[in-house]
DNA sequence: TTGAAAGCGCTACCAC
DNA sequence: GTGGTAGCGCTTTCAA
């Protein structure tokens, strides 16, 4: 079944059916009305991709993200997916893995099937920038990227305030006595270089003067947030606020805390970055900054859609981060 | 850029190209040297959507899912992507929502771009089967469903064993000396109300006369395992030993457990369901039956892959649940 | 207001 | 072994 088939049915020639399935142009009422009924009478449905390749566009776009398992990544994905899906757009998952080279097959195939737009969701994506072999096969759509940076001019971004968010932990913590503040994250990764830079930095600004580690390099995960912490103690560094760069290995390194007899948050308390149920499922609740992964994915959304609009582009986009008070912090 | 521009380019007809392009038919190596020369100048990609438009087909298949977010669909989700992205797939990802009648909006899309198959994960789905006129347009291509059934010739299924996963957490807490067992889940879910069956069945079988309230429904969220525990205290229901139909609701239950002064497991031992992490945060650690999401998501690749190569269809898989033992039940 | 026809970029068939 | 060409199902322009 197709155009030509509800054409001979309906006794008219193929553009006037599509000028109705389109709603384009004029129509005689009673030609449309008869049109309509044949659709009707069929359900039918145009091909999309006989539609796309005139149009150039399959209504689709594509997520980047390194796993979708990650709760905040499935709560960023979710939210482009159901906003796309309101515009009557499909979105394409592609869980690339931390090796940003995995990016190359992905692009290759989605350049190929001309997906309207791509969104990539975490840090790690800034590194595209440090392989123009693949940025350059990326050019013939928007880019727009949460929680990342690309100089490059179809690449768009929406950011976290990242450095406000760490400034009300620390504030947090400072104001409830606890003034021997660690930080504890990925310094491997883009989003944890950051994190130290600010963490000094506004240190520095509150006139704090540790001498001892700071900051910890661990990477995500239950076993090496508790690792981190477990280094940390072995040091003999005296701490009784820590900031983890993820929930989870805020939870990890709960565990490792109570298992070394340490009451949270009597001698240590500790503050977390995310926004999943764990937060929740853990014991004490976990008190963390609220990293707005649904309201980042609907953002991203927005800017995307409207660049697919021939809307002007946008500045970076960055969103204030919120601390969220839990049993972690007393 | 064009097949033509490279056919003009390396002086040949555009069927040289295509046969060059994709392998097929014989060439003179001389001249294949000469196109693949021209094809790497340019990093040519040639348009899937006209490729599609002739072969039918354009290499992407759509994942049905209610939310994306609940970590054990996450898995599946995960795992049918990694699979069908080996084999050359990109997949659609469609967060449905609980209610199912959602999913003609997406199947409508999903048929006009010709996806060559769709996953659905969760038990809901099974509920299609009580919309013909849903179904009726979910025929242009297989379907396969992760822990659902209809009878249908093109639906096929991957389903968990979960009376033996039900038999295995009974015989757990049994051998533990826990006699007073209840069941928490969501009854008004397929999967919740096969459970209820399953689990009177098997307490029969044991010989087990309980008298009291064995079996409550319980939406999935932490509050309302929560709910369900305190129903089950006001009821003056004496028990020992719960099982929850996820892992979520466990969470909440034991949150609801402590808050009463009942120790974990020591006054009553606690099982889940389900393959996440959240139940190695929660304190004590849950013991659960494992779901075997990512299997269940290898399995759903395997069989649809085999249907869009034209192999024999499979009868339905069943997966083996596994118990894992940890602190919930000593 | 309607229809004829070109063309989107490819694959596959049929001649040569 | 190679090239010409029909045709996939649509949208869009141009004439009528």
């Amino acid at each position: 079944m197709n155009i030509y088939d509800i054409a001979a049915e309906a006794g008219v020639s193929i553009s006037t059916v599509s000028r109705v399935m389109n709603h384009k142009g004029n129509v005689n009422p009673e030609m449309k009305k008869r049109i309509e009924e044949v659709l009707k009478k069929y359900d039918y449905k145009p091909s999309a991709i006989a539609r796309g390749m005139v149009s150039k566009t399959m209504k689709t776009v594509a997520v980047l993200v390194t796993d979708i398992r990650i709760p905040q990544f499935a709560s960023q994905v979710y939210a482009v997916e159901q906003e796309f899906s309101r515009e009557g757009y499909n979105v394409m998952v592609c869980n690339t893995g931390e090796n940003i080279e995995n990016c190359d097959k992905y692009i290759n195939t989605l350049s190929q099937k001309q997906v309207d737009g791509i969104v990539t969701i975490g840090s790690v994506f800034s590194r595209l920038a440090e392989y123009p072999e693949i940025t350059s096969k990326m050019r013939w759509s928007p880019v727009v990227m949460a929680n990342g940076e690309i100089d490059l001019p179809n690449f768009y971004s929406v950011l976290l305030n990242e450095q406000e968010g760490l400034r009300a932990g620390i504030r947090l913590l400072y104001g409830k006595g606890k003034k021997k503040i660690c930080l504890l994250c990925d310094l491997e990764t883009n989003l944890g270089a950051r994190m130290k830079e600010s963490f000094l930095k506004i240190l520095k600004d509150l006139k704090i003067d540790r001498k001892e580690e700071q900051v910890i390099s661990c990477k995500n995960g239950m076993e090496e947030g508790a690792w981190a912490v477990r280094l940390l103690m072995e040091n003999g560094c005296s701490f009784d606020g820590l900031i983890f760069g993820r929930e989870i290995t805020a939870i990890g390194g709960m565990k490792e805390l109570r298992k070394a007899g340490l009451r949270i948050p009597e001698d240590v308390s500790v503050i977390g970055w995310g926004d999943s149920i764990s937060a929740l499922t853990c014991q004490p609740e976990l008190t963390t900054v609220d990293m707005k992964a649904e309201q980042m994915g609907i953002l991203c959304v927005r800017i995307l859609h409207g660049l697919l609009q021939n809307q002007e582009p946008q500045a970076p986009v960055i969103i204030e981060p919120e601390i969220i008070l839990r049993g972690s912090t007393g």
